[in-house]
DNA sequence: CGTAGATTTGAACGTCCTCAAGTCGAGTGG
DNA sequence: CCACTCGACTTGAGGACGTTCAAATCTACG
């Protein structure tokens, strides 16, 4: 890669300050008092990381040193099986965290791949562990996060596990904006980031029954598709969708 | 129930000890010296709880306080939608923790429901984390254990987005002889605790689904099937359906 | 402006679902 | 002890939804 020796500069010496970061209130942060996200900023979130397009923050079977948290950009978390099945596990965006996975096993355990330029905070697990045994409440938020995780993973078995195309793109789409506007974006119109390929995998689904339950939504009125933009027209009638209120 | 006041009794006054527990070595304490036992049994685990088959351990929407560990029996966790559709997000047997999903919100996002009469103890929450906070290994195991129920999750969702309905079974019933063996049980006969529709749900299949691919298994000498009992006849069998040597 | 990759769309097929009937086993009461 | 009943399970037939294979279209990017 030809700007490999701009990224490592990046990595050397961006130095990261939660306590002014736009996203302190929806990251690992939430909740600490000004103290407190001092000590963050002091022992805790040591460097930055850029990872390009199409790069790997980490890989399935690395050693697991760092959680991330998303600042700039967009990922795809994907598990591959030994016979080369690959379902994604999640797409992350700005605040969220990556690399929870690893704790366990001390490996990684997905791919976790940028799907634009982007930037994340290396978080090093050990000094996480260290100060949440000093701040109750990064402790406690922590926890919070990996549950979070865990509930979320239920809503998408529950997706994967009981509803059609239509249903898992509609789920698909409201959560998507709801994710976006809780970050100040617009939750009609949207851009994706990832391909209906990646989005199939997401769901459970092919791409070519992604691109034609797109069809069919805008068909319906439901949205207005235009490759990777995305109009939403009627978000009632996707949340209806869901509900099982089909008409 | 006309045992509730024999319930309330073992509530009450059972005192559970991890130091001598048989499943100390695949439950929460794993990897604890002996002093760090010693303090969990002073300070962590209270009380242990009897919940009969069919009874639930809590439900959705509950207030979360605790955290269970299984003791004895088997338990299933559930989630639904709004519109009823419900899926089973797991099976819990001895030495695993029900209760992680309610961390988040402060209420459990699951139902917990045994499936035979069971026994688990309970873990204070609040109890937990302050405890985690003095025993470095303690708070790392619970870190663990939360992440490895994440890697379960993302198996689940590869099984529920890319397997066939054969490949599915044959994951579940490997995952399943795997867990019994390492709990001291036979890994090639085998009494299952929940119906062809639990399985089914779990699996995102329909119990007709499920009951057919229990007889072509048997039809292809991979298992004997009498009702709930199974015998497994071929364990590379199954393993060969998941690494697509198809034959 | 041309090429490669992403997307859309069509048609035939296959897996799993739905609906339905029949079997089996445990528990109950005569 | 046996008949009865209820729920769980099995099995069959037909249909629906999503997949597979194929071709056309579009876009981005060099």
């Amino acid at each position: 890669m030809d700007h490999a020796p701009y990224q490592r500069l990046h990595t050397a010496h961006c130095r990261v300050v939660c306590s002014t970061c736009n996203l302190r209130e929806i990251c690992l942060p939430v909740g600490l008092s000004r103290d407190e996200l001092a000590t963050i900023d002091a022992r805790l979130v040591a460097v930055q990381r850029k990872v390009a397009r199409g790069e790997k923050l980490f890989g399935a079977g690395d050693p697991f040193e760092a959680v991330y948290a998303v600042w700039t950009g967009f990922f795809k978390t994907c598990v591959a099986s030994r016979d080369g099945r690959e379902q994604v596990t999640g797409f992350q965006m700005g605040g969220e965290l990556i690399g929870l996975d690893g704790i366990g096993t001390r490996r990684h355990e997905v791919d976790a791949v940028a799907l634009e330029d982007s930037q994340v905070c290396v978080i090093p697990f050990e000094a996480l562990e260290v100060l949440s045994q000093e701040v109750v409440s990064l402790q406690q938020q922590f926890h919070r996060i990996m549950s979070h995780e865990i509930v979320r993973n239920h809503g998408v078995m529950l997706l994967l596990g009981s509803m059609h195309a239509e249903e898992r793109l509609a789920a698909f789409l409201l959560n998507l904006t709801h994710r976006l506007s809780t970050r100040g974006f617009s939750a009609s119109s949207i851009v994706l980031r990832m391909s209906r390929e990646e989005i199939g995998s997401f769901l459970g689904l092919k791409l070519e029954t992604v691109s034609r339950t797109f069809s069919k939504f805008q068909a319906n009125g439901l949205l207005e598709v235009q490759h990777r933009h995305i109009q939403v027209v009627d978000p009632e009638g996707l949340k209806q969708l869901l509900d099982g209120e089909a008409d």
